[in-house]
DNA sequence: ATGAAAGCGCTAACAT
DNA sequence: ATGTTAGCGCTTTCAT
């Protein structure tokens, strides 16, 4: 058997007696197509299996049926090679995958490397070989400057998630700010008064956000924040030291929200080193809700991260993008929740 | 901008002030062109930053480019729901994304519905759709008939990772015999006598080959095996039903082997339940040290399964078929290794 | 409401 | 060693 394709838009077209271009039509939603023929030729897809070459629809038309997905290139690489449980890319897939095949289009996986001079050379490699019709950006491609500028000049509709930026692209946020008010809430509804946040990396503007959302909790509720933030980027190392500073500090948190299940669990290790007893002595509410955090002793109290939603939302608007030119007109958030498991309690009396 | 392309081959020609076909030529690494003409053209190439348009190559050329990785749709849906920390489709892609690009390809990653009976309709579509150039069949598609028939009569390149039958497509596999005989052994050095094994899914073929694996060692060492194998499905529950039977039988066993990190996370509760400290009443080996092996306690000795070393292997011998037309003649193995943790001592005196 | 013609960007086959 | 021609399977544009 022949690389050709074996049903082709002719064959149909001849089994039902027409031109190309009413199959074409029916095959589109084009309008002009009686609903008779339109039966007629959908009969004689159905009866051939025609199914349309997504490389022949590109080349003729403006769209390729195909949308990008990015994902920074070390970061990715690195969490794949450690093994430590993160499910980033499974629930992007998930949410991704599932919502393109729905809206018949195809997600593209790809990664690309932020701390790289040459990233317009690399992406745009990747938008003209592909011509995807909307690229997904996650952080911190979202806030990159670069990319954001090449996108925009290529004309092509791109979500960004995890940005609130101003300027192209669909701005999306899984509401970082309210999701820790809400965990910082949840430790002061428990008693707590002195609590600790450990933020990631500057990089991403997420944990700026995160930062606000708990100073927020904090004022509102009366409470000082100061002497309680530390600073990490995400990794569990980074987390140990974090959580080593705001332990060993004169009037030590009762209670610490961290911005990475990594780092949660080293804050964790870090309590149990210094001999802290959690949640007895110290309550852990972490983000991300990774499967890790379930399978540590206590499990985690964590703020799950929306992704496979997010990403689905952001697929959903893309589409959208290309079909109507249409975007909406504000930031779309999609609200993650609290997770309560075992590693928060009322504060030692 | 408009949605065509920016710079197509056209552009590269007229400036290097060659032909199309010479481009072309030099763009696949053609024969019949002078080395001074190869570097006038590539230099235009780089100036002009050009890259050809994937849709074009496949539809003048034979080739286009794509490799499709095909998984259970069901199951991965399950797992990726299910949040339980399974890395299988990271390990896929880390494996087979990286390849490829390094090769110039490109991975699409699909599910497909083993327990359907339109498998066919839905694998042929997306054939039609995306006329990939490979296909990497993972279990249990890698020996679905249905399957194997169609990419066999549609006459492209398929691997078959996790099957050793014969006929079309590369069967690959990761040494399921040897590394069950590994784990027996590791387990009979340390003194044990009786050691259980909790089989996977009849499903999988490579349930009856660990068996087979778990038997020779154990009968190399003159043990018996009757009343030794209990049967699960890969799951946690199956996994507690096995455990539960081989732990309650007269003589019971002083170590398991388990055909999956759920079915011995499963063991390790039946233990606990039953009274048994792990290690010291009772060892355990696991397979497929997925990341949660290191989270459970005591972290357990697992058997890896090299899944990113297998589907890159797969997708170079593909892209190989595809250029030269030949394939390995025996099935190719990519061996996985005992990773000795904490869950396995000698057994009690 | 339907059809005919042109062309997308590339490679295969056939010149020269 | 290089160029020319035809055509892949569709959608677009322009007829009718």
């Amino acid at each position: 058997m022949s690389r050709r394709q074996a049903v082709t838009i002719k064959h149909v077209a001849a089994d039902a007696g027409v031109s190309l271009q009413t199959v074409s039509r029916v095959l589109n939603d084009g309008p002009n197509v009686r609903p008779a023929m339109r039966e007629r030729v959908q009969a004689s897809i159905d009866k051939l299996g025609y199914v349309p070459s997504i490389a022949a629809r590109r080349m003729s038309g403006k769209r390729s049926y195909l949308i990008l997905a990015i994902n920074d290139r070390e970061r990715t690489i690195a969490d794949w090679r450690s093994r430590e449980g993160g499910d980033w890319v499974d629930q992007m897939l998930l949410g991704g995958m599932l919502k393109c095949a729905e809206l018949g289009y195809r997600l593209i996986f790809e990664l690309v490397d932020t701390h790289n001079d040459h990233v317009e050379r690399e992406l745009a490699a990747t938008l003209a070989s592909l011509r995807p019709d909307g690229v997904v950006l996650t952080p911190p491609h979202s806030d990159n400057p670069l990319i954001v500028k090449l996108l925009n000049e290529h004309n092509i509709p791109f979500a960004r998630i995890g940005s609130k930026a101003p300027g192209a692209g669909i701005p999306l946020t899984m509401d970082d700010e309210g999701s820790a008010r809400v965990a910082t809430e949840h430790l002061i509804a428990l008693g707590h008064r002195a609590i600790g946040f450990i933020a990631g990396s500057a990089e991403y503007s997420l944990s700026e956000w995160r930062i606000a959302g708990w100073r927020e909790a904090m004022e509102a509720a009366g409470l000082v924040t100061e002497g309680l933030l530390a600073r990490g980027d995400f990794t569990y190392d980074s987390g140990l030291a974090a959580a080593n500073t705001l332990l060993t500090r004169g009037e030590r948190p009762t209670a610490i929200v961290a911005s990475s299940d990594q780092m949660t669990l080293a804050s964790l290790e870090a309590a149990s080193k210094a001999g802290l007893s959690v949640p007895r002595d110290l309550s852990l509410v972490s983000f991300d809700n990774t499967p890790i955090v379930r399978f540590s002793r206590p499990a985690l109290t964590a703020v799950d991260q929306p992704i496979a939603a997010t990403v689905a939302r952001a697929v959903e608007l893309l589409i959208e993008a290309v079909k109507t030119g249409e975007r909406p007109d504000d930031v779309v958030t999609v609200s993650g929740a609290l997770i309560e498991r075992s590693s928060t309690a009322p504060p030692p009396v």
